[in-house]
DNA sequence: CGCACCATGTAATGCGTTACATGATTTT
DNA sequence: AAAATCATGTAACGCATTACATGGTGCG
């Protein structure tokens, strides 16, 4: 899946590793992550695909870097892969509910300290989708206005995030009142 | 972090890596899945860490039965790891997220097939939620009593995945509404 | 002087899926 | 007659993380 959104950042511009790190971090970075050592391997092997393309460009005083472009059987790799449609859920683990689930015979303090802090950077988060990745998208477009009809998607997904960190924030809510009214 | 999932079961009574999956499918499995062959495989292992010890049952008339138990050592790594705070938050992927991010230069009614597919996919996820696994938890507790202090807390598991499925619809509506009416 | 940034990669290890392999019994 | 259930496992492969390896520039 890494591999696609590669071929979607391709699809926008030339890149390198480096910067694709960069990118992916601030945008799909939230629902699709990836260290530098598997986009360099990601790449590598994508090259061999044929789905992209690199030429290396010197530089005085910094490391040569390894420019990167989509070619047109990745392209092709990209549209079909959007026009695929996806005919099941994925199931998301969570560590923080397998926990709870076992949680029975555990001490009810050490519980709710875990839960409260979980609260805290859910909170963290939810004011990061709603401050940084507004302003992130904004100055996205400013600097490259042809993709400005890609905004209004970005959008969406920073909203799933938004309406994501409320809901565990209101089911962590639940969840650490109960614990601290048992059987009411 | 399957150890947890079968050192947490093996806390409630003894079990086949066969049962093993069956009890996963229907509770854990909302936040923590495995295939048998995972779970054949981390058994071994976590007998050789001396976590869990098996004895094997001959049966007429069916394959013998590898029958697991927990060791001292292994309730003592459930304690530690329930007593252990998750100090981050998990990023969770989702291919949709990632679809829509690229979509910009899709077909709207393509799009809108797949998000409406999803949708249907979440509500289905939903009535499980609200109906089998309510009637899930009650069974067990019927058929192991002394596990009725667990209930609760597989309650509020149960809870997150209706809230989440809520959520997700919620979100798919307003984001196939905002695509079926752009920029009004 | 030390740290962060730019820039590239490889190797080892771990986690997870898919496929392979077997075979009797029970249900549809 | 075919499919599902019980019951066990191994092997190959793919995806992801951590650690290792290098080295110059710019800033506080």
């Amino acid at each position: 899946m890494l591999q696609y959104v590669i071929l979607g950042f391709l699809s926008y511009f030339t890149i390198t590793g480096y910067e694709l790190e960069r990118y992916i971090n601030v945008s799909t970075g939230h629902f699709w992550h990836a260290k530098l050592s598997q986009i360099y391997a990601t790449l590598k092997t994508m090259e061999q695909k044929g789905l992209i393309r690199s030429t290396i460009e010197a530089q005085e005083s910094r490391p040569d870097r390894r420019i990167y472009e989509i070619t047109d059987e990745g392209s092709k790799a990209l549209q079909a892969w959007l026009n695929t449609p996806i005919t099941d859920l994925e199931i998301k683990k969570d560590a923080l509910l397998l926990k709870l689930f076992f949680a029975a015979r555990m001490d009810h303090q050490t519980l709710l300290m875990q839960l409260r802090l979980q609260r805290d950077l859910h909170q963290q988060k939810l004011q990061q989708y709603q401050q940084e990745a507004s302003i992130a998208i904004e100055e996205t477009v400013n600097q490259y206005p042809e993709l400005s009809i890609d905004a209004p998607l970005w959008e969406m997904t920073r909203r799933f995030g938004e309406l994501y960190e409320e809901m565990y924030i209101r089911w962590l809510d639940e969840t650490i009142h109960k614990i601290e009214n048992p059987s009411t």
